[in-house]
DNA sequence: TATTCGCGGGG
DNA sequence: GTGTACGCGAATA
């Protein structure tokens, strides 16, 4: 029979294991494969005589292994094989403790057989094998003792059962998180991926109607969904926060009210929710939990990620709200209320299934795991480095080595010193600051998988200082073992991935594909780039089992020798002169402005370039920039022009390290740097440019700006009072709090604030943007000009020879300095109370009296008025 | 300007 | 479970 791997763990009995492989049959049966016949091992190089009285020992065999420290021959080692996996930890200790050095004694036991058996997560098997073995009591339609048991050749995916949850509670604290200890679960919203007993979904409560399933005590609730998971038995288990919310307080109640936890697809195994580093994290065999919310953080850039948010702009979809203080009144009020609250818990979980279904978010993971070999559960979970290790074991193994264990605390320390101190990055080329027209831009195809593969850099073939074998050198000094003598296994693992990609995506090219396997074939090439992708940083990584750092600076200095050598050859061969280039890419200034003619000239270079080039090594040409306007490294503003899959050209503007939506700039910045760069790019006309600023000025200085564009917003984070220094928004909270305790921002919340006219700190001059429209107040325009126009306009008119001066300045009329001059006067506004007066002030030089001078004006002949933190004022009222 | 600190989501 | 281990904006030096 042949099934689609979900799962695999394994059962002790009488102290031996016995693994269990779980999965789907194309047809939708679960099955489940038992193997009794497979033990934990792991390796090492001397000590056995350590082991021999050892119980948890079942064998030592002497083998020939490979160890991964450079180009050596085989060494003899020692095979230890136990009967427990459980106790190998013990085992690996001791011999740690003896200062033995262990190898593989840190896999995880179903990661050591599938690695041994060649199985992965979603990968299909082959597997034949008899009935009536002991197969505890899983779950499962169809089980059966492995006898054989192979990767099978892949297919289209087998279909999976997904199930959304969602819970709600009354804390007992009005106002407070409901704890699991004190508040009972009231509602679960269960939402069928496809009917079950003919619903779409059903709530589960403790309370009579609404529509609700109702049952008579916390209790029965727990136990019937537990029926109804079981019945439904799902492949997915999603909802929203449900690793941090819902399992963990199910799991709590569960326990409190004496129900077992189990709802996985084995009634000995309960379900457990863990703190795993900060969060929880939940474990329930046979399925697979998707939290929906870790998801869309990781996969999405939204500002925020609450549910209501989420839903409206990735699903487009509203929310009914319900204030989380309502969620009692509603749990005890009429019919009306109830049914609100049970529409609001469903929907919920409604929301959780959407997210999953319509938006494919399982996909990508799909094919990490197909890609990996891990299961489906850990590439949501764990990260990048589960994935290279697993693959790097499989592959190791394969061509004869031992992997040495994970290093511990220390040794990371050490190790991200010396990366810290030692690994040298990519090279930039430094930017010829100033508008260019007619750019091409050139890049690496993979970049450092293809040095690996050229160079053949692995940590297997590195040549110690003085062996004397045919060997390339780098541009770092180190020696690699030429291909001809020992092909790496790195080398080999990425020649295989890249030419896989480049099949998925002839295929992907093909014409009438359903659009559901062209989802999956897209996942896989995008699988496929983000693993190869992944190899350099990983043996630059301190936590890796193959970290070397020899070796991750041999690949940077081949790339950084290579973009300097294309430089030189560009300049050299053709004359066209290299404008920029980071680490792959190189942008190249040719004659002419024609699309076609330039797209050519693109062939052609990186025709003869990559001729030139060492191996496999590829310079592809990308796209034009029509014009291109660098700031800084890794700083750009470009126009460019790339082709469509049709062969006509898009056009659009590029920007690279420019923020231009920062929170503590308004929307005014982004928006005029946005329109400037846009009349720099696309009219090639900086005057333009200038005029557009200083017409903006000038309606800045007229007011003719709306207040929205010109708020500024952060967020409260701490009590106001325990603020050392003085900001904006904090001030504002405290004047709101003053003028209206109820509805002023408190900690957590968001103050938009814009700065007013008037004397004193800005921090002091910040207001709601309400409360200006309300008072007519005028905002402080000089403000707005030097501290949030300028400093990001000033970067970009600099590049173009153009000063503060001229931005500023206007030879035949009042020029903006000398308007801001006169901005800056304060705004006198009507009346204070006693408690605001601190003195006096002329408005005309800003002059601060404590009396008022006798003269009755200022030395310089202004008017003097009342001084106060609000400003100064006309009259005081007592 | 670089480094450390804090919190998210859920009811 | 033969474990693992965030990421970004705000605050602070």
């Amino acid at each position: 029979m042949e099934f689609q791997v979900l799962d695999v763990d394994y059962m002790l009995v009488d102290e031996k294991p016995i693994v269990r492989v779980l999965g789907k049959t194309a047809e939708g049966k679960v099955a489940c494969g038992f193997c009794e016949d497979y033990v934990p091992y792991f390796y090492v190089g001397t000590g056995v005589d350590l082991l021999k009285d050892n119980p948890h020992v079942v064998s030592v065999e002497k083998v020939t292994r490979n160890v991964v420290m450079g180009y050596q021959p085989p060494r003899d080692m020692y095979k230890i094989t136990l009967r427990n996996p459980a106790r190998t930890p013990e085992v690996r200790d001791f011999l740690k403790s003896k200062g033995i050095v262990p190898y593989e004694a840190d896999i995880l036991f179903k990661y050591r057989y599938m690695a041994d058996k060649g199985l992965g997560g979603m990968g299909w098997v082959k597997a034949d094998g008899t009935r009536g073995v002991n197969t505890g009591t899983t779950q499962a339609d169809i089980k059966f003792g492995i006898g054989k048991i192979a990767p099978a050749k892949d297919r289209e995916n087998a279909p999976l059962r997904v199930m959304a949850l969602d819970i709600e509670c009354v804390p007992v604290v009005p106002g407070a998180l409901p704890t699991a200890e004190k508040d009972p679960v009231v509602l679960i919203s269960i939402v069928f991926g496809e009917p079950y007993n003919g619903m779409s979904s059903a709530v589960l409560g403790t309370r009579q109607g609404g529509g609700v399933h109702a049952l008579d005590s916390e209790k029965e609730m727990l136990e019937e969904f537990i029926r109804i998971v079981e019945g439904f038995d799902p492949d997915i288990i999603t909802g929203y926060n449900i690793n941090n919310f819902d399992l963990p307080y199910l799991l709590d109640r569960m326990r409190r009210n004496g129900v077992r936890p189990v709802f996985g697809r084995c009634t000995q195994k309960a379900v457990t929710s863990r703190k795993v580093g900060l969060r929880y994290k939940a474990t329930i065999f046979g399925r697979v939990v998707v939290d929906s919310y870790e998801i869309v953080k990781k996969d999405f850039s939204l500002k925020r990620y609450d549910l209501n948010t989420v839903a409206e702009q990735l699903l487009k979809q509203s929310k009914a709200s319900v204030k989380h203080s309502e969620i009692e009144k509603l749990w005890k009020g009429g019919i009306e209320d109830f049914t609100r609250l049970v529409e609001y818990c469903r929907q919920d979980s409604v929301l959780a299934m959407n997210l999953v279904k319509a938006l494919n978010i399982m996909d990508k993971y799909v094919a990490l795991a197909k890609v990996s070999g891990i299961l489906l559960q850990d590439t949501i979970g764990a990260g990048e480095t589960t994935r290279i290790e697993h693959y790097l074991l499989r592959e190791f193994n394969r061509a004869g080595y031992v992997m040495p264990c994970k290093p511990d605390p220390k040794e990371v320390g050490q190790r991200e010193t010396r990366s810290m101190e030692e690994l040298k990055g990519g090279f930039v080329i430094d930017p010829s600051k100033k508008l260019h027209s007619s750019v091409l831009v050139f890049d690496f195809r993979a970049m450092y998988p293809s040095i690996i593969r050229t160079f053949n850099i692995c940590p297997t073939t590195l040549v110690a200082g003085n062996v004397g074998v045919k060997a390339v050198e780098t541009p770092s000094g180190a020696r690699f073992v030429d291909k001809d003598v020992m092909e790496g296994v790195l080398p080999r693992i990425l020649e295989r991935m890249m030419k896989q990609r480049m099949l998925v995506q002839k295929k992907l090219k093909a014409n009438g594909l359903d659009p559901d396997r062209r989802r999956v074939l897209y996942g896989e090439q995008w699988a496929l780039k983000i693993m190869a992708n992944a190899f350099y940083g990983h043996i630059g990584y301190a936590r890796a089992r193959i970290y070397d750092l020899v070796v991750a600076n041999a690949i940077t200095a081949c790339g950084r020798d290579i973009i300097q050598n294309t430089k030189k050859l560009i300049e050299e061969k053709y004359g066209y002169s290299v404008v920029y280039g980071d680490t792959d890419s190189v942008m190249v200034h040719v004659d002419g402005d024609d699309l076609e003619n330039m797209a050519e000239i693109g062939r052609e270079v990186s025709g003869y370039i990559t001729k030139q080039l060492p191996g496999i090594m590829e310079l592809q040409f990308e796209k034009i920039f029509k014009r291109f306007l660098p700031l800084a490294k890794k700083r750009y503003f470009a126009l460019y022009a790339s082709r469509n899959d049709d062969g006509s050209w898009k056009e659009g503007i590029e920007m690279k390290g420019v923020e231009t939506v920062r929170r503590d700039w308004c929307g005014l910045v982004s928006d005029t740097v946005k329109d400037v760069v846009e009349i720099i790019l696309k009219k090639e006309d900086t005057k333009e440019a200038v005029r557009y600023f200083k017409g903006l000025a000038e309606k800045l200085l007229k007011g003719e700006i709306p207040i929205q564009k010109l708020v500024i917003t952060k967020t409260i984070t701490k009590q106001p009072r325990s603020y050392a220094g003085m900001q904006p928004h904090i001030e504002l909270a405290k004047k709101m709090q003053a003028r209206s305790p109820g509805e002023a921002p408190g900690i957590g919340d968001r103050v938009g604030y814009v700065i007013v006219k008037g004397m004193g700190l800005v921090s002091k001059r910040a207001e709601d943007p309400a409360y200006i429209l309300e008072r007519g107040l005028q905002v402080d325009s000089r403000y707005y000009i030097e501290n949030q126009l300028m400093p990001p306009l000033e970067r970009i008119f600099k590049v173009l020879g153009i000063g503060r001066s001229e931005l500023l300045g206007n030879g035949r009329q009042l020029g903006v300095f000398e308007r801001l001059r006169e901005a800056a006067k304060p705004q006198v506004i009507g009346e204070i109370g006693l408690g605001d007066f601190n003195g006096f002030l002329c408005i005309g030089c800003n002059k601060s009296y404590r009396m008022m001078p006798l003269a009755g004006v200022c030395d310089c002949g202004g008017a003097i008025k009342f001084s106060s933190t609000r400003g100064p004022a006309e009259a005081i009222v007592v």
